[in-house]
DNA sequence: AGGCTTCCGTCATACGTATCACCGATCGGT
DNA sequence: ACCGATCGGTGATACGTATGACGGAAGCCT
């Protein structure tokens, strides 16, 4: 590992001063730099593999240009595209995006932020309320919009009535609803919006966001005389715990049983029938939330958003048994 | 955003001179600072939320102690995990560890690469032979020994002979595989592990991992007279579009036809019945990839290492029908 | 008492970059 | 021919930290 150039080795290989060699990589030679010597330096530069001494450069400059993506777990689907949509968003207006895992313990993450390696950042899902970066800049994700911090959400009331539209539609009106345990807000939003449709829903929420849980939870809804005719499920996840339930009582879905999840993960073509669904467009959010990180980062105030869901209808819904 | 102390700052509000605060924050002071003034720093340092300046630190070292973990995308059950591993033995180290996805296209890292902002990388299940990381010294995980850089893999051999162990135990003799879409390598290292137990295994190679070119290709083995009665499945993935086709042929899973996969994700305990597969280390897949980066940091060479999964019984698996 | 340690700290400096303040030379205008 | 402006760069400096060299004061030994 030996030592790589610096801008002074660049500038004595050209036969310039150091700060040309600044001044031109910057970009900033226009009308006071010769385009000859220009070209020098970038052939030098060239031949050396120099490359920009980033620490340097910061501490000389006062800022990264570096975000923090803050997510729960790497192990999601929706991480993906949230993180493609930011960082195509942030490499166009010349920043660079980390990814840090924040479990809950909230530990390893703080060196970076506490160190001002970074200028902003964008939490996503953050349900366990750890929300204290600092006096760092933040926007927040698929989380409740009373929080103090810009909030970009999946409009998650509107993919509710979309499905209970599309139950109503085929028929159903008796209906349960299988709560995820997450965060109150979600909770409530997602409730309400059902509620509409649907006044009197069978309501139970899992103890966790698990197969197993969810199956325990849906046979309790289900094994009773007057069961519903439809399972919303809050999450794909939840539906395929669903599924369990109604094979072990002997239903058939769509026959017997219509199932709804949310999401649109992997599992829901994977799962027999197909499951329908609500797909988010978490790339669009991603964009969307460091679009509103780097107003921020302006002194501007940007406006929370709601991103559409689209309905995915497939195989695991159907008319209700007496129609 | 108002300005952060300096330790020039602290050491003003301590009465001592920066370069004892220096001395002091790094605990390099045993003997040669009095315990009185150390706590006088401290106390100031705390007071005044001093936070050191990353960039003046690595300019000054020369060195960030941060390691970068690249993943191919961030959506894939085994990298929450890894990460996990990996980043309890950076943080023991006093190294930080930094994720990047790294899609083909290999731009976005760069940055980060080039400027010598991260002193190593931890390469995960890189088939696209991306592994151009200029000259730092890199650790592969997943990936082919025959690489120009210490490995650190699953035992993806031993997981396959004890999946044909299991199948031969149930009196299975003649066994179908559906392999996945990746590397030569792996698909060679898989197919010779099966072919100890089952010299004359169908194979087919699916087009990608997912469920419904899986569920083609497990068409193709099963829709025939001679058909095998067990379907080993480089993926789990894979194993959800073999039940897809099961069903479509209405064949019994585990009556008809015998399912295994691999990696244990979410998917195998959704599927029914569940899925019998092996269940990796992924954790320790993790912790032994940065303990061998931070050997080669210390200008030691790694053994390269192979970590055995485990099987996971699940009621996918039985004897054949004729038994 | 004088010299040698030990204790407790300070001074100065360098890391590599970006930028502000200059400055010599050339050139156009009158 | 002289002045001001423009061109094409250079010199010096500061960002905040860690550390090697240095040094005053007090204690110990002979």
């Amino acid at each position: 590992m030996d030592k790589r150039p610096t801008s002074r080795d660049v500038a004595r290989a050209a036969g310039v001063s150091q700060s040309t060699v600044s001044i031109v990589l910057a970009g900033k030679a226009e009308g006071r730099v010769k385009p000859e010597t220009r070209q020098a330096v970038h052939e030098a530069a060239r031949r050396l593999g120099y490359r920009p001494n980033l620490a340097a450069r910061n501490l000389r400059l006062g800022r990264t240009r570096t975000v923090l993506l803050v997510v729960p777990t790497l192990t999601g689907p929706v991480f993906g595209p949230i993180y493609a949509g930011a960082a195509e968003v942030a490499a166009a207006r010349g920043f660079g995006l980390i990814v840090h895992p924040w479990p809950d313990d909230a530990g390893p993450a703080r060196s970076q932020v506490d160190t001002q390696a970074i200028e902003g950042v964008l939490a996503s899902s953050i349900v366990g309320g750890v929300t204290d970066f600092g006096d760092l800049p933040v926007v927040l994700m698929d989380s409740d919009p009373a929080a103090p911090a810009p909030t970009i959400n999946f409009d998650v009331a509107g993919g509710m009535r979309a499905i209970a539209g599309h139950l109503a539609a085929l028929g159903h009106r008796r209906i349960g609803h299988l709560a995820a345990a997450v965060d109150a807000w979600t909770f409530r939003v997602r409730g309400e919006a059902l509620a509409d449709a649907f006044p009197g829903a069978l309501v139970r929420r899992t103890t966790a966001i698990d197969v197993a849980a969810a199956r325990q939870a849906a046979l309790d809804l289900l094994d009773r005389p007057d069961r519903p005719s439809a399972l919303v499920c809050d999450d794909d996840v939840i539906a395929a715990g669903a599924y369990k339930a109604a094979r072990a009582l002997g239903l058939d879905i769509p026959g017997d049983l219509s199932v709804t999840g949310f999401d649109d993960v992997l599992l829901a073509t994977a799962l027999e029938p197909e499951l329908t669904t609500v797909r988010l467009p978490a790339e669009q959010l991603g964009a969307a939330a460091m679009t509103a990180l780097l107003e921020v980062l302006d002194d501007h105030r940007p406006s929370g958003v709601s991103l559409p869901g689209e309905l995915i209808a497939r195989r695991s819904t159907a008319p209700p048994a007496g129609s």
